[in-house]
DNA sequence: AGCTGTGAATATGTTCACAGCG
DNA sequence: CGCTGTGAACATATTCACAGCT
């Protein structure tokens, strides 16, 4: 339903997501349309870099005038499956997950934290707003009420690969991953780290090594970044 | 002080990060040794390319032996920077910011955040635990203050820019960025994006991409893992 | 004239494969 | 003999440069 998608790399993945940001102020800036030049300068990349990345999923820009901005944006929201709602599964009813359920940008685009788990007695039964939390446990049950292919993982690294392995097993297709442990999984499972500590040691790595010597430092840049 | 580092690329640096932990792993395990073919297949790579990552830094290994599990690991806190202790300053004190605050894996590591600012009036002269909320007015001072290198900015996108601007003025070189927009500052500066939603708009687009059609999809893998 | 879409050229990152040391 | 360290082969991603539409 989507596109003739060929296959294609994680950063353009990444970059289509800032694009896509780019183009939301771009609407209400009230711009009908758009080069990819000014694409670019507002991201911090190279007018053939969006072109290219665009490419990959057909021709929607007019050639002497640019891109028509709302269009774009729309398929763009197409490509990167926010054109829906999606039901996410939150586990881990710490801080991080605290702070992942009242995050504002989540439900902007669409993903929805529907329920909350934890395996803490303690914290099972209590209400977030909407939602109450429930034994993990339940998690099986929990992702075919809510027919879940989505999940965030927010854990302590002991119980982090188990608790993939039941998020796997119960249908889930895609992990946001906030353990800092590296999940290993099947490959029909989508797993998207995010692993704090490391995005630190890489920022101390840089410190480190552009006082000293002379022409230390990473070259490929952001972190988030990044292969 | 550090190494005769040529210029290594990002998903090198964040691999050494994964490294680490696998070696305090081993290490807690007793083992005295470590060959590239064992580190890889913990953390999901390949022998070469554990070889090639390390061979950036110089020779450790031991011909028909491997790595010697405890003087590797401590080369490479060296090189990432975590042999020693880094003061950061956090500004935004809301539920990313108490998190991160809170996030054990960062003082772990030697990141101590020594200082708290916000700009709502509300929050400024809280305390948490040992430190008090500031105001953010006060950058200036507080960075000299803590000598801090290292700043993390969790706060909504519509100051991002401006704050950050300010902690490049006050001296600062690494920032880790929560704000969905990216930063754009001078080269002196290292920053690394944490874009949550955009992690969750990559799994989203690689779900709509795998059940359609027959081979889209994502190459690059991971994230975090960048370009 | 302006700007896209894209093959070709380049740069960067990963894997192979093997010589050489312990 | 095993395993490292590394140049050479390969794969992937980015940039260049230009033909072709509007």
């Amino acid at each position: 339903m989507t596109s003739p998608t060929r296959r294609v790399s994680g950063s353009t993945v990444r970059r289509l997501s800032l694009y896509l940001r780019v183009l939301e102020t771009l609407t209400q800036e009230g711009a009908g349309t758009v080069s990819s030049g000014v694409l670019a300068e507002r991201m911090g990349t190279t007018a053939a870099q969006v072109r290219k990345d665009l490419s990959h999923f057909g021709s929607f820009g007019k050639r002497g005038l640019g891109y028509a901005t709302e269009p774009l944006r729309q398929r763009l929201e197409e490509i990167l499956g926010v054109d829906r709602s999606w039901p996410v599964i939150l586990v881990g009813a710490g801080r991080i997950g605290s702070a992942l359920f009242e995050h504002a940008p989540f439900r902007d685009r669409g993903f929805n934290i529907v329920a909350v788990l934890d395996r803490d007695a303690a914290k099972v039964g209590k209400r977030w707003g909407e939602v109450e939390i429930q034994d993990v446990k339940t998690l099986p049950q929990v992702v075919a009420r809510h027919d879940a292919r989505v999940a965030i993982l927010a854990i302590p690294r002991s119980d982090a690969q188990a608790v993939a392995e039941a998020m796997e097993a119960a249908g889930i297709r895609g992990i946001l991953n906030f353990a800092p442990v590296p999940l290993r999984l099947g490959p029909a499972v989508q797993v998207n780290e995010v692993n704090l500590a490391l995005e630190m040691e890489a920022l101390s790595f840089a410190l480190r090594n552009q006082k000293t010597g002379s022409d230390a430092g990473t070259s490929g840049e952001e972190r988030g970044s990044r292969p």
